[in-house]
Order: structure tokens, then C-alpha cells, then sequence
DNA sequence: CGAAATTCCCTGACGGTCCGAATTCATTCG
DNA sequence: CGAATGAATTCGGACCGTCAGGGAATTTCG
């Protein structure tokens, strides 16, 4: 059975299609109890309106073709003060976001949940009102909760591993991937040593890929002599600096590019002695090797998958949710030997 | 003056509204001559083209269709002979993809590639000669190549975890999250000494996410005692009783149910002395917890995925591929223990 | 040279909206 | 009492950009 339209719904009915599409949002122009008939028959017979194409048509019709778009909200969810990169961060996904969105016909507007901003009931309606119903969550500290909002109304893709109140799709930096991807490309160079800091809070949000895949991949990949990787609860000075002493790494990964500085104070030299890569390239002012995590894309990614949740007229909470990852991608630098470096020492009897 | 619209516009040049539509969207249908020269008109007299719009038309016009839209292609790529397994897995898949294509309005149809099917150039001639755009390939051994399809003609989806030739988006399971919740699952039990055995080969193609995940959560776990993971390239009873009576683990996870005979024959008593997990449902008769990969659903969101993109006219290879994922689920079974079940060895002094 | 394939463009139909016109029915006024 | 006014409802026309199918003109091939 071929799905339901305004005007095979009006001839069953005996009314005209516009009386249809006037009864059904509501106009006064209809009788009440028509519009009481109408509504009853459309759910009857399964019809569904789709409020996007409403719009659009609703546009098209008044203003001749005047540039419509529609709205997607992105949403920000502050409990805390927000670190400078975290707030680097979320300026990159929304970037990416907007770009997206507009190609595809769409606007963003920015929201904040919080004690600076507004809260989840307020924004409900805020967003009813507005006809929002495209949402972008934007990475929160924690487990964001926001189970409170009405879910039927809203299609939503948050920007991070996951999110179980409600459970979404969720878009996200392939890290484990990335990590792996990076020993390889260390490996290749010559690396044998590669050493792993990190602040335990930052990985444990990931489930901790990062070192997930660094522990693996130190068993596996040919000629890697192991070095524990660094985990506190905060990176400090001594901490390190007694680590890299003790093991020697002859490459380290990280996210504060200050280490660069502490390893300088141990007598490495960059990139003839050791070599550093920053786990995140936000964190940089450019002097180093970076990982790119592909913000701009992981934004696109996402109101892309919106997007097209609106004009499927998908809404609520998704049946199964899902992860969709990107992989990050190496930005060189000067504290990396590039390719083809002869090793420090060549291996005495190398064997592939 | 009032905003030009497709059909004025086309008054103007005297052409026809639909040769406007097709051209400024690019459509092969029109003279790449006449093409230029309507781009060049519509920038002269101010016409933009509104995404939004489009899409929803095109929506709307598709949808009114009769149910059946198109024909979906699952593509198997056998080189060698399968394992019975491998069969079931794919079939499984298979299976998926065909409900939720149903669902759509689509339609599918198997394909092989390899020595008992057909050649790829002659596969892209039949998709070319019946007309089908959806393609969505199934895991293949090792690294597929089919960078010699014409891609410009199709719309893909790969169901593992990654292709480089061409790069497409990916479907697959999420080993790595999927082996933190069920370490976090028998840690909820109280079992405390995880061991894991596997065959390199298995884990090797997933980047050693089964491996990664389960040498992490070791680490951070309270409690855990640190069994090293068995991987070999050939699991044998004899290894396996050798690091089974050597370690000791209190629950042993891996894809082989055989081993379950194995452990009795050491004198383990299932579920009381020692639990048990398969790691892939598929491989196991029912009898014993294990791990669901949700094939079904894996093979209803790469069906989803294609047909987005097919209803979106997004053809070729993409700009940027993305992996999307979805969590395993535990099937319990008679080979752990309940929740809730006192620990074997009360801990003297639990300290949370 | 005739038949078949290809290239290129057009007509017709479509869904949901807005606006003006048409229909019905009650009320008011000459 | 008949006609005019007005309010309450419903309908028809026109419109947006798209898609499916058709047809004329051109090229290819037997």
C-alpha cells in the first residue's frame, strides 16, 4: 500500500486537499469538527506530516523562492568553567557543523544548558516554539543527562562516545584507530621506544583507547622495546621528568606540548635525539607534531546525519544507537624525523 | 524585481524548467554546453539554489512512487573456501540488510566474486546493465581490492571495520567497547582474574581491539589480578591446558566453545569453579554465555546507510570515510555465574 | 541505406501551501 | 416579504523544484 498523501486522504474524505492541509495544522478557516474528522481519519490511515517539507513548502509558496533554511540547534552543556581548549574544541565541531549545515539549506543557533545559560525545561520550549527540531549536543564533562526534553519532538546526534539519557547516535574521533595508526607511522620512522603521558581523566572518558591500543600495539609491532605508559591523575613536572629518565623513550605522545620543554631540561634534543607528538592539535601553537582529530569533519559528519534523520522524518530516540568515527590524521612537524631517517643505531643484523 | 524562479528564468533563456533543474544540479541528462550557459544565466540574474528545497522535493517526488525503489546489491568477495562460520556470519548479515532494505521500499540481490563467481569487470557491467546504484560489500578475507569498479556510477557501504581501495564508509561491531562492558559485566559478577585466548589472526584484522580493550581494563579495574592473554596463531588444546592450568583464570573468554571441554578435563566445573564467554554467538550452539555482534541490526544500518546516501544522489567514493559502529550485547548463559552470586573467596578487607 | 542506440530536451504529474473565489446560511434592512 | 449584507466554510487555481517517461534529432552499426 503506497503511503498516504493530502489529496488521496481528501478524496476518501470528500473534502478538498486544502481543507485537508488547513484542518490539519489548525487553521480557523475550518470548522472545528471537520478538522476533528479530518485528523482522525489521517491517523487512521497512517498519514504522516512532515513538518521540514511544511515549512519549505510553506516558504516557497509566501516569498517566492526567498532563501529558506532551516534550523538546527547546537547545544552546549556547561556545568563547570570550561577549560581554553575545551572551549577551542567546541568552537571547531560547531565550525564544522555550520559549514555543513549550510550547504545542505540549514542554520545553527547556538544554546547553552547551565548555570550560565538557560535551563533544560526552559530550553524545551524555547526550541517548541521555534520549530527546532534538529539537535547537535556538543561534548559535556561527564554523562550529560538530558532525558527531560520531549524526545518525540527532536532528532539529535551528540558529538562524543556516547550518551545513555537518552541513548543517541553519537559522533566521535576514532581514537583508538588514530593511536594505532600513529605507532605504525612512529614505527616506520624509525622509532622503537615510543612512550605514552597522559592524565588518567582524559583517556577514561574514552574508555581508555588511547592506551588501548598503545599496549597492544607495543606486543605486536616488530622490534618495540615496551615502556609503561605514564597515567596520573595530573601530568606535572617531576612526574615526568622522572619518567622519561628512567625509561628513556625515543618518542613521546601526549596532550601538553609543555613536555616538549621538560625534555629539552633532560638533555633531549628535538627531533636528533628524541621525538614528540601532541595527541591533540588544538593543544599546539603549531611547533610540533600533532594529531588532528578531524573536528571540522566529526561537525559535518554529524549535521549530515541530523540532516538526514529531519528529512526522513525520523524523530525521538533512535532504536539502536550508533557510533560514527573518524579517523584523525598526522599533522608532521619538526619534532619528528621524517621518513627514511637512518636509525640511531642501525640494527645489526636486521631481519624483516 | 521580484526573485527569478526556476520557470522564469527559463522562460527567459527558452528552455524548458526541467533542463534548469537538471542543469544547475549537474545532471548528465544535459549538453555540458547548455549547462555552462544556464549556470552563467542563473549567476547573471541572481538565482541561488536552495539545497533545502531540493532535497525535500526530491523527497517528496521519490516517496510517491510505488513501494518498490530500487535494488540493493550484497556483494560477497571469496577467494578461498569459507569456514562454516564465516557463512553463518554473513548470512546473518545478509539477513539484516534484506529486512531493513525491505522496509525501504528496496529490494536485494547476491553477488560472489572470486573463482566460483564472477570477474569484478564483469560484475560492473551487470550492476551497469541492470541499473542498480546500491552496493553494500560483505567482510572480505584480508584487504580487498576493488578500486576497478566505476564508482562515479555507485553508492557503497563496507561491513568491516575498514577498506582502502577505494576508501568507503564502513559498518561494523564495536569489539573494543564491546569487551569493556563485558569485562565490566564479569567484574560486576565477581569474577576477578579475566583470562583471553585468542588466534592472532582474528584479532590482528581488528587492530587488536579484542586485545587492546582487555589489556586496558586490566590495568584499571579494581581488584584485578593480571592474566596475559593467550594469542597464538593456532589455539591447540595443548596451549591452551598449558596457560589455562599455568594461569589460572577465574573466567576465560575466547571464540572457541571446545575450550569449555578442555577446561572440564583440568577439573573446572562450569559455572561453579569457572565461567566462560564466546566472544562471537554465532560460533557457539547455545550453550554458554557469549557475545551477540549484533549482526542483524550491522546489516539494517548499512542498508540504511546506502539508501540515505542513494535517496541524497551522493554517488562515488566519499570525501571522508566513517566507521559506524554498534555495541555487542551478552547473551547469558549457563556458563557464568548469576549476579549477585557470592565471590568464591570473600575478599578479607573490601575496601570499595 | 535502414535499423538501433544515443543524446538532448520537453511535457505531464506531483505534494503541500497560500490566496482569492465560491457556496451556504443566517441576519438585517428597505 | 424580498433583497442585500455578512459570517462561516469549503473549494479551485497557481506555484515551487523534482521525477518519470516520451519524443525528436543525431550518431553508430550492421
Amino acid at each position: 500500500m503506497p503511503a498516504p498523501t493530502l489529496r488521496s486522504l481528501a478524496r476518501e474524505l470528500g473534502l478538498s486537499r486544502t481543507t485537508l492541509s488547513d484542518a490539519l495544522r489548525g487553521s480557523p478557516r475550518v470548522k472545528a469538527e471537520t478538522v476533528a474528522r479530518v485528523r482522525a481519519a489521517a491517523k487512521a490511515a497512517g498519514y504522516e506530516r512532515n513538518p521540514l517539507t511544511g515549512a519549505v513548502m510553506s516558504q516557497l509558496r509566501r516569498s517566492r523562492g526567498q532563501q529558506f533554511r532551516g534550523v538546527l540547534a547546537v547545544i552546549e552543556i556547561i556545568e563547570q568553567p570550561q577549560t581554553s581548549f575545551g572551549v577551542r574544541y567546541n568552537e571547531s565541531l560547531a565550525a564544522g557543523i555550520a559549514a555543513r549545515a549550510n550547504d545542505l539549506g540549514f542554520k545553527v543557533e547556538r544554546f547553552i544548558v547551565g548555570p550560565n545559560g538557560v535551563k533544560l525545561g526552559r530550553l524545551d520550549t524555547i526550541l517548541h516554539t521555534r520549530g527546532i527540531q534538529g539537535l547537535i549536543l556538543l561534548p559535556a564533562v561527564g554523562f550529560p543527562d538530558l532525558s527531560e526534553l520531549s524526545w518525540h519532538r527532536y532528532t539529535a546526534v551528540y558529538a562524543d562516545y556516547f550518551i545513555d539519557h537518552p541513548p543517541l547516535h553519537c559522533v566521535c574521533s576514532d581514537h583508538y584507530r588514530s593511536m594505532v595508526a600513529l605507532l605504525h607511522e612512529l614505527h616506520a620512522r624509525g622509532y622503537r621506544r615510543p612512550g605514552l603521558f597522559m592524565e588518567i581523566a582524559l583517556d577514561e572518558r574514552l574508555q581508555f583507547r588511547w592506551e588501548g591500543a598503545f599496549l597492544a600495539l607495543q606486543k605486536y609491532l616488530p622490534g618495540i622495546t615496551e615502556v609503561p605508559a605514564l597515567q596520573v591523575r595530573e601530568v606535572t613536572r617531576e612526574t615526568f621528568t622522572e619518567w622519561f629518565k628512567r625509561y628513556d623513550p625515543d618518542v613521546v605522545m601526549g596532550h601538553f606540548p609543555v613536555a616538549m620543554d621538560w625534555m629539552k631540561a633532560c638533555g633531549a634534543k628535538l627531533p636528533k635525539s628524541h621525538g614528540f607528538v601532541c595527541l591533540n592539535s588544538l593543544r599546539t601553537a603549531g611547533d610540533c607534531a600533532a594529531v588532528d582529530l578531524r573536528t571540522g569533519l566529526l561537525g559535518a559528519r554529524a549535521a549530515e546525519l541530523v540532516i538526514g534523520q529531519l528529512l526522513h522524518n525520523e524523530f525521538g530516540v533512535p532504536e539502536q544507537p550508533s557510533l560514527t568515527t573518524i579517523p584523525a590524521k598526522l599533522i608532521d612537524g619538526p619534532t619528528l624525523r621524517p621518513m627514511g631517517t637512518p636509525k640511531a643505531k642501525a640494527p645489526a643484523n636486521a631481519k624483516t
